[in-house]
This record gives C-alpha cells, sequence and structure tokens, in this order.
DNA sequence: TTGAAAGCGCTAACAA
DNA sequence: TTGTTAGCGCTTTCAA
C-alpha cells in the first residue's frame, strides 16, 4: 500500500536511483532503451515523484502564492474569482499550485508568515495600491512576484488592463455623442487601478480641450450612502453622464436612479468603467468596458512561472478590452 | 544571506540537533535552561523550521485542500467566497496553509492530480452531489476529507447548515401568516443542498396537512429563461408565494417579477431559501434564510485538522441559521 | 538530559 | 551511458 520510491523503481529494474531520476527529469544522457523502460514502468505503476522530496533537494515548493484583498466587499467581486480560474488552470498545467494569502486592508503579516515559512515560489498579488506595502515586503525579502494591477515602481512585473486607453476611448465616445459635462463617481484613490482609470478619463477631455467640472467629480467614495450621495449632486450639477469607476459602484448608481424615478437615458445617461455581472440585473442595459479577468490570471501565473524559471519576461503587459455601448448612453 | 538551519542553531549554540529539534517541538526531555536558550536564539535571529524538510521527515505537507466548483456561474456566488475567508483564516492560526482545486461538474481529475501529488494533508469539499464522484474519489484514496454540505453516505464528515430545520421552519411561518399555495423554484436536484431545502420545505406542508400543487414546483431550472417561465407558470397557476431555493434564482425572480409589473408583495409573496447581497440591490427586502459561510468554513477546516491529526470528530456538524422576515412577505 | 546516526525521497557532482 | 555518494533540513530511535 505504501507508495514507490524512487528507489524501489531502480531496484525493481535493476538500475540506479539516478538512472531514474535521469529518465523522468530528462536531463543528462541516457540511452533511449533505458529511458523506455523506466518510463514505461512509471506509467504502468503510476509512480508519482514525491514533491516534499523533490523540493527538499531543489529548494523548490512547486506552489505559488495567490494574494487577494480578504475583506468581504471586495473578495465578493467576481473579478478576483474570475482571476483566480485563470491562474489554477495555467498552474496545473505546469504541475504547480495555488496557495491563498488573505490580505486586509495593508497589513502585510499573511503574507509575511508564508514567505518566512519558504511555502511558495512565488507570489501573484492581486491588486495594487498607492505605496504598496506588500510590493515593499515582496521586494524586500527577494521573493519573485507579480502584481496583477499597475505599480509606479518600474520594477515591478506588472499584468495589467489596459485602463488608461480604455477609459480614454469610451469617454471619447461619449464625447463624440455630444456630451460634455460628465460626472466621475470613484473609489478608493489609493487604489492603482483608480488611478490609472481617472488617468484615461482625464486625459481624453484634455484632448478635447473640455475643462471637467470639478463639481462633477466625487472620488473616494467608500460607502453607499457616499456614492448615492454623489449621484444627487451630480443630478444637481446637471451632469449629461455619470461615469462610475467600477461595477459596484454602479449598481449602486443605477439603484439609487431607479428609486429616485430618474429615466436612464432619457434624464441622464450612465457609463461604467468595469463590467460585470452586477450590471446584468439592471434594468437598462449598461454602457461599460469588458475585461477578461481570467486571461489577466492566466498571464500573470504564465509570467510569474517565467520569473521563477530566471527567465527575462517583460515589465509590463497590458491587456485588451472591449466597449460595450449599450442603452444607457443613448 | 542564507536561511538558519537547525544545524547552525546545534553549532552556534554548542548543543545537538536533536536538542534544538526538541526544544521547538516540546517533544521529549529537555532542561527547561536549554530549551530557553534555544527558543531565544530562534526569536532573535527569526529563525522558521524549513517545512519541506520537516514535511519529508513526517510525511505532511502543512498544507489542505479547498476544492471548490469551478464554473464560473457558481464560482462568482458569495457563498464559496465566504467559506474560503473562514477557511483560511483558521488555517493561517494553525500554520497550515490552503491550496485550490476548482472541479469542474464532475470531474474528478483536478482534485485527484492533487491527491497523487500528495500536496495536502487533508481536502474539503466545497459542496456535495448526489452520488458524488469526488467524494468517492477521496474515499477510494484514503485521503482524510470533509465535506460542507450533506452526504447521503454516512461515514463522510459533514459541516452543514442545518437546510431541513431552517426550510421548515421559514415555510411554516408563512403558513402560519395565512398563505397555502406555495411555488417553489429551484435549482439542481443533483446537489445535495437542494435536496434537503426541498426536504424542508415539503416537511412543513406535510406538518400541516397540505398537499403542495405538483403544478407549482418546478425544479431543475438551469437557465435564467427556464426560471422565469417558473414565475409565469406559478402566477398562471395563482401561486401565493414563491420560494426559491437560492439566492441568483430569488434574484432573476424578483427581476422578472418587476418587468412584468408584478407587486411584491400585493400581488404575489416571495421568500428565498439563502440570502446574500445580491437580494440587497432588489426594491422589496425579501424574507430569506441567513447563514455564516464563514463559520462554516472555519468549522470544516477546524474539523479536517483534527482529523488529520487522528482526533475523533463527530460525522455531522449542524449550524444554526436566521430567518429574515422582510417586505416581501408581508 | 543529551547526542550520534539513520532515514524521509529526491537531485547532482563526480567517478567509472 | 551508468552508478556511487553526499546532501537538502528535519525527526526519531537508540545509546550514553
Amino acid at each position: 500500500m505504501k507508495e514507490y520510491t524512487i528507489d524501489d523503481i531502480a531496484k525493481e529494474l535493476g538500475v540506479s536511483k539516478t538512472t531514474v531520476s535521469r529518465a523522468i527529469s530528462g536531463k543528462g544522457r541516457i540511452s533511449e532503451a533505458t529511458r523506455n523502460r523506466v518510463r514505461e514502468f512509471i506509467n504502468e505503476n503510476k509512480y508519482r515523484p514525491n514533491p516534499l522530496a523533490k523540493g527538499l533537494a531543489n529548494s523548490k515548493t512547486y506552489n505559488l502564492c495567490w494574494a487577494m484583498p480578504g475583506d468581504s466587499t471586495i473578495t465578493d467581486l467576481p473579478f478576483f474569482q474570475r482571476c483566480l480560474l485563470g491562474i489554477v488552470e495555467t498552474a496545473a498545467v505546469n504541475d504547480y499550485d495555488i496557495l491563498i494569502s488573505m490580505i486586509y486592508e495593508e497589513n502585510t503579516i499573511q503574507l509575511a508568515r508564508i514567505i518566512d515559512n519558504r511555502k511558495v515560489d512565488g507570489v501573484i498579488l492581486g491588486r495594487t495600491l498607492k505605496d504598496d506595502k506588500n510590493v515593499a515586503l515582496l521586494k524586500d525579502k527577494g521573493t519573485p512576484f507579480v502584481v496583477i494591477g499597475s505599480s509606479e515602481d518600474a520594477d515591478v512585473i506588472q499584468i495589467d488592463n489596459d485602463h488608461i486607453k480604455a477609459c480614454r476611448e469610451l469617454t471619447d465616445i461619449l464625447i463624440m455623442k455630444g456630451m460634455r459635462r460628465f460626472s466621475l463617481i470613484g473609489g478608493d484613490m489609493n487604489h492603482m487601478v483608480n488611478i490609472t482609470r481617472y488617468e484615461g478619463f482625464k486625459s481624453a477631455l484634455q484632448d478635447r480641450n473640455i475643462n471637467p467640472d470639478q463639481n462633477l467629480i466625487y472620488l473616494n467614495n467608500e460607502k453607499d450612502e457616499e456614492i448615492e450621495r454623489a449621484v444627487d449632486n451630480a443630478i444637481m450639477n446637471n451632469a449629461e453622464c455619470i461615469m462610475c469607476m467600477d461595477d459596484r459602484i454602479c449598481a449602486t448608481v443605477v439603484n439609487k436612479l431607479r428609486r429616485d424615478s430618474v429615466m436612464i437615458p432619457g434624464e441622464i445617461r450612465v457609463a461604467s468603467f468595469y463590467n460585470s455581472r452586477l450590471l446584468d440585473e439592471v434594468r437598462t442595459p449598461i454602457t461599460a468596458l469588458q475585461y477578461d479577468p481570467k486571461e489577466l490570471g492566466a498571464t500573470a501565473c504564465r509570467t510569474l512561472l517565467e520569473v521563477t524559471e530566471g527567465h527575462e519576461v517583460p515589465k509590463k503587459q497590458l491587456l485588451s478590452y472591449e466597449v460595450l455601448l449599450k442603452g444607457s448612453t443613448r
């Protein structure tokens, strides 16, 4: 009932451990004949090398860490789920596995524990903040890592959607449709993703020589009440279109407008810088930017594996997007 | 820059490896004095034992596997997220970590890979099906495991919400409010959770000698269109109250009713056997059963750790619930 | 109370 | 092309 070891196989086949090891790894010279003999035996007996022993011998765990935010308002977002799907799939193909770390706000102890315990060969950081403590930790510890999102630190290997370009394009399309008075409702500006989205939005206005009305820009909204207040203000200030920085904000905005019986797009237009199922349930289909988080996760994982193998990788990979024009901005 | 090993410490302190090991683990006799000397040194130099070496020596990975459904309609549900939160937290406290496996439908290869590779000491299965292939796999391989959900196999260690009792109680309350013609709209009856919810519902009616009208029971609905058709039928057949088997179904039902301008609770009542943020965004607050998935995850993890340590644990733990009576059943 | 030594299962440098 | 051997860092048996 005990599992086969490389030693058992060696004895069984009358060769040495080294030979078996070589047949498996493909490293070092070995005759075609013996290799096949070993491989056959392995397949027939479903032998799997012990990853602990293998890991101990060459200082690898064959695990990567997925570090995602742990506060439940954020954890619930489909985005991180979808990323994870791509990550796990890519890892599995390479016979790697994914370990979870939850990051609570700016706290680094959870991630530090995993790194200090040497439980993983690398880390995928699920989102980035301005002056990110966990990025600092990772750099300090010398752990290989990539981030999903952008970083101001050019050393950091980043995989991100091209938020700047996407937000600029969406905004520009709406300008071309004749809108001028945009209200932007956004969340925490410590999040790099919000910073880049804001940048794209601003640059579209700039390119068309439109001065954004600062009375229509509402940032750093955390709670639903704040968002709803922003909606009230936007309407009071005669906004033509409300741009929502993400899907959760947009869901709240649309909900509030419906409760107040404000017609979309009749009385006000609405667009979102991020689309998700959260917006499926609303009456009027919402114009939004669409990304592919699963692809993001897959790319991040693939890149991290390259890094752990010492290969050169691009510092920044920007994935594409789609603009979904719907009824909410007609 | 290299990490300390137990050998380094031994030399540094002029004792043997064994002594250091004993000081750390607390196993075996050792004088108070030397133990303190070792412990102090460890704390000061932030020594952490290499988990791979430790693992190799005593056949442990210090990792547990969280096996959750991988199809994105389900992955997106907050439920599994919340479970994971509880699991990760409990694991971390015990210096364990969580490895992810995605289960696609009835497919067992993902989980089999992780088990055959011996990457984890035990598995938490996130949901159960009737004749669950993954349960069979786990039993077959002899891997320690617990399930979140119920199983018809009494050998399986189960941690579940008390769906039967909860659904019975909610249904009974509505009966007492005077409702008789219940329409039940449910999902896949291969899922144990749906089976148990149905059971609770039926037993409430039985207890009150109400014969459920089979024309009002719509099970195995997968797609939104099927659910919407069920709603049409429920109304056509003069249902007084629609019972939704889960939050996603309920969101679809409420949405459909709104589009059709059917008033809740005026023209029809609605209740859900599971509450989640999905139901926050609807106009009328929905009567629903509330559970604590995080607690479920924490309990499952704690129980699995007990199992891996060879302790005796209860075969079935049922967690409590809350009945939230809201405007939708007034 | 402490230590020497073997062993967990694999890799890799070196020798043959 | 193949084998011998030492070593990865820890646990544990046995002896002192």
